[in-house]
DNA sequence: CTGTTAGCGCATTCAC
DNA sequence: GTGAATGCGCTAACAG
């Protein structure tokens, strides 16, 4: 039952006109009368012919295979999924179709599918490399002169475009949101300085303190483990200081929690009592406690700028030889209105 | 800066044999010389040649193109999002690649996405189908002769294998292991007798209890919105009955989180006081409530799953004429433990 | 064991 | 406007 694919001779002799025409017909050239161009749809859609694009791209020899490939580490992780739907957009009501894998962290995983789409001939490829990538293993893709962008890492030493959130400028806006609030007294919470992540958020946090004329207190800078279980301990930590903290900047949104149990532990209602903000890192889910905000970097956003960069890429022919970062500025988002976000999914019926 | 693709000539040429030679080295043909193997592979190497699967299949005319397509109708959904690893695990191992597109539950979209991929000479596809799909827009595709497999919905009228969740095996699951706790009050709360998912959960209750010697009692079917509101109302309703149920069997998660809002309004501890089972559809995020017992089935399983019958039929050459229902059990999943699911999700650094 | 020949389905010159 | 050739990169038959 496995019937062969209709090619354009068929429906050449069927329509009764050569294939060049057909071809023609099928690039919508004008330089075909009404009357066949007609005539050979018709056909077309009676015999069922689908387009191979596979032999298209092979005659125009150039690389044009309209095929992008999009390589996430955790899929799992909703960050990545909304990313992903965030690229299929843009890639989408572009033409493309998106390859998509998942390497779970494995660099040789990671190796593999990059190849697997290569020999596909992928015209461009989005990466969220996986932890302990080396420029090594994506030199030989730029090498063949195919972009490339890297999303949330960056890999070092490699000449790609890298898109990451701009964790100094986050932290800086989140300070300034609680300057503006009347606080002056702002803690940072969580984590440890031992991440390039950490050293940016705080960093930020030191900067806006600074412009804002506030003298950052060493005591009010309470590392912990960077979950949940951490954040209760930061900030009964911070609470048994003498002189407390009215507000806390939590190194991730899984530490932001902690402190909000922490502060209900102790008869404080977080957003009224004391005010806190946490990065949005996507580790807790947020329907748990709708009343937080957070400065988070949109996921979706972050995949439709990576597929933007990478078709202009793609259509420019030259693939930027520098790597460049463009970064995802994070956003201040007062998140108290309660979204109903558990309302929306479902998947029965 | 654009280098043209290495060619099987040109390694040809620098390693002094001809093509076919070095298309049987590319196939671990056993017919070659170990000497002019070895030389063959060291040019490969040396010039970065990379396989061109798009010709390679051109040449042998059928469909063998590697790769599958997965059309998922909202990845947003971490249920789709885990399923899709799934399926990219087992077709990953297999040596296929992955077409993962997102249709928003638009059949429009879906129906873009497809020709698309077919375009790209997909060898077979699996699909959860947008709300609205009709047979007629998998027609043309299973005409082709290409496998198609549905997941979580099924197509009405289209000849192709579905792979869908046993609802009422799951519902019998869960009643069983109260019945065997020793309830013998159970209550079906919340959703609307106007569905399929509503009438299956509903029968493979009402049939566990049969089959415990338990008469059914009208009113403890409750319906309510499918919600967490919802659920909170249908504990109310229940409650306020002369004779108590003792447990429940939730319509989905949402309503096992509003009923356990519920209990708790009316200090009753959810797991030790009553006993709630829901459905996990995953609606509702799990880490707000780890104490819940539910009923759920396994998405990455459920990719594989998926994946494996792909193949299966792919390798057969002959798709499936006849539409087979392969069920995934639900199980039930005793989630007491606490598990610390967020932990594990983190994206920085 | 290795080289030669002939297409796969399509787009692109060129003639007509 | 349309038809006849040619080649993209590769594999499948045969010949050597």
């Amino acid at each position: 039952m496995n019937k062969k694919r209709v090619t354009v001779v068929e429906i050449a002799q069927a329509a009764g006109v050569s294939k060049s025409t057909v071809s023609l017909v099928l690039q919508n050239s004008p330089l075909v009368n009404e009357a066949t161009r007609a005539k050979v749809t018709a056909v077309i859609r009676e015999l069922g012919y689908v387009y191979n694009r596979g032999a298209a791209n092979l005659r125009q020899s150039g690389s044009n295979s309209k095929i992008i490939g999009l390589v996430v580490n955790d899929l799992t992780n909703s960050f990545f999924a909304e990313l992903a739907v965030g690229v299929d957009m843009v890639v989408q009501s572009a033409g493309y179709v998106q390859f998509l894998s998942h390497t779970g962290e494995s660099p040789d995983r990671q190796r593999e599918v990059i190849t697997s789409m290569r020999e596909h001939g992928i015209s461009g490829l989005i990466v969220s490399p996986a932890r302990g990538t080396q420029a090594i293993d994506l030199k030989p893709l730029i090498a063949s002169g195919i972009p490339v962008v890297a999303t949330v890492r960056n890999v070092a030493g490699a000449k790609v475009s890298s898109l990451m959130s701009d964790n100094h400028g986050g932290a800086m806006a989140a300070v300034e949101h609680l300057v503006a609030l009347g606080h002056h007294r702002i803690a940072f919470l969580g984590g440890f300085a031992d991440t390039g992540v950490f050293t940016e958020r705080y960093q930020g946090y030191a900067d806006a303190l600074q412009r804002a004329g506030i003298v950052l207190e060493e005591a009010l800078i309470i590392g912990s483990a960077p979950s949940r279980a951490g954040g209760v301990d930061a900030i009964m930590r911070a609470m048994q200081l003498a002189d407390k903290p009215t507000a806390a900047l939590c190194f991730n949104d899984a530490v932001a929690f902690g402190v909000c149990d922490g502060l209900r532990a102790q008869r404080l209602e977080p957003g009224a009592d004391f005010a806190v903000i946490g990065f949005d890192d996507v580790i807790e889910a947020k329907s748990a406690v709708p009343a937080l905000t957070t400065v988070s970097v949109d996921p979706q956003g972050m995949g439709q700028k990576a597929a933007q960069l990478l078709l202009k890429q793609i259509n420019a022919g030259q693939p930027e030889a520098e790597a460049i970062v463009s970064s995802v500025r994070l956003v201040v988002r007062e998140s108290c209105g309660a979204t109903k976000q558990g309302e929306q999914r479902r998947i029965t019926g």
